[in-house]
DNA sequence: GTGGTCTAGACCACA
DNA sequence: GTGGTCTAGACCACT
């Protein structure tokens, strides 16, 4: 499970974690009747309190997305809810609008933000390569 | 003043306020001696509490950002600290980071990634002749 | 708000303080629009953490039968959620078949049990005019 | 033996099953020397883990209820300890306040719950007709 | 003052 | 081992 906080970003990171967890169940990267990370497994991994991954499980359960069998782990759920996938991709949408509209203000236009996303892109798979198998 | 509130951002409203500002000041949106609104205009403008605006400026007036001048109001300091706008064109990049990092989970590359930026852009502008002269 | 917890039940007491909660809605005890004693307030009043009392609060909230208004106060949704109300009231014979089954079991018959209930109604009472106003 | 669990009482299930053991007990519907089923089976009949009955049958024979006879199979103890039948008894009357008072919060009164529990036996009865010789 | 997030740690229940 | 409840207490955000 790759997920990664960023503690300066002023957004809760619980929330951040299920965000994230939210966008791996609509993009596929994580399928119906995947088992989760265990609560600890995952606390440890990302250096956070227990409690605060037993909330996110929780919530996302509330929300249809993910199930918790008792003594057993956490699970992708079978039927994912219809139409909160699609909200979830129209997000980025916002995100994008949010973006483009602070970037305005600094006066750089599109193209200039382009360059940036691009070159994000780039580190972002560098970085990736790094890591490779070993760190699981 | 162009400031633009996103309740369900996760981000303290406060934070995204006083982000803006100091993006406005880095940027000359707003320059050096200009006042800015009253707080309780500024507070009906985004439909916050006064005190929530108070402490904007008070936080901003510590960096060093603004001035308040007693009994007249607030505005923007003559000398901006130095580093003010290397530092916020750096927190654009960060937020590129943050974006490119979800929208790779969800399966979408560089080129979708800067059409959707593209079209961003197009219907800021869009908006922004609709308004004309802000109200302000 | 009364809202009495029995430890000894076996029922997690955040449960048990929610589902009494929805009693008090379905039966108008408290009506839309109400507010509810603060997170501290009843923390200290049921003698448990202010953190039962948030998870409670939150869960009801997720519900749609509570509004939490930040820096305010918790409310009871204007708008309770049809159906779920009358879900709260058919509980009740859950609970007496359960009781049902169980004293039977103990060789007791439907008027024994009924003449248990008789005298627990007027204990009720009893106990509920003793306290008066004093205590609010 | 007629145990029946419900999963959405919140009450832990290892503790339904072991009162409704020792209820069985107090009531004489298992008698002292009296044979139970074994951990496998009422396991497959409740549909629970096989640690879960183990448990509890460890539970009641700490409590003296119960005796295990290694290899051979759990007993109802020869001589049941001396006020488990007023205990039991006195349960029942806690069970009914916990009803009374989560009912009068409804607006319900005495004579509304024993017609309740009236009917709760009527079916209890016509349902066990039904079912005849239980397949133990 | 209000609600909200997070941590640390104890202890319980289920497989 | 898994998930789940509860406590205690620090610190943040909003009215």
């Amino acid at each position: 499970m790759f997920i990664r906080i960023d503690p300066s970003s002023g957004m809760p990171i619980t929330r951040q974690i299920a965000e994230q967890i939210r966008t791996q169940c609509a993009s596929g990267a994580v399928a119906p009747g995947d088992r989760l990370p265990s609560v600890r497994q995952l606390a440890q991994e990302l250096a956070v309190n227990q409690n605060t991954i037993l909330r996110v499980y929780e919530r996302l359960t509330v929300e249809g997305l993910l199930e918790r069998r008792h003594g057993d782990g956490t699970y992708v759920a079978d039927h994912l809810p219809v139409g909160q996938m699609k909200a979830q991709r129209l997000l980025v949408r916002t995100e994008v609008d949010r973006l483009v509209q602070r970037v305005q203000t600094l006066g750089l236009g599109a193209d200039e933000l382009c360059k940036l996303v691009k070159q994000a892109f780039e580190e972002l798979a560098a970085g990736q390569k790094q890591k490779g198998a070993p760190h699981e």
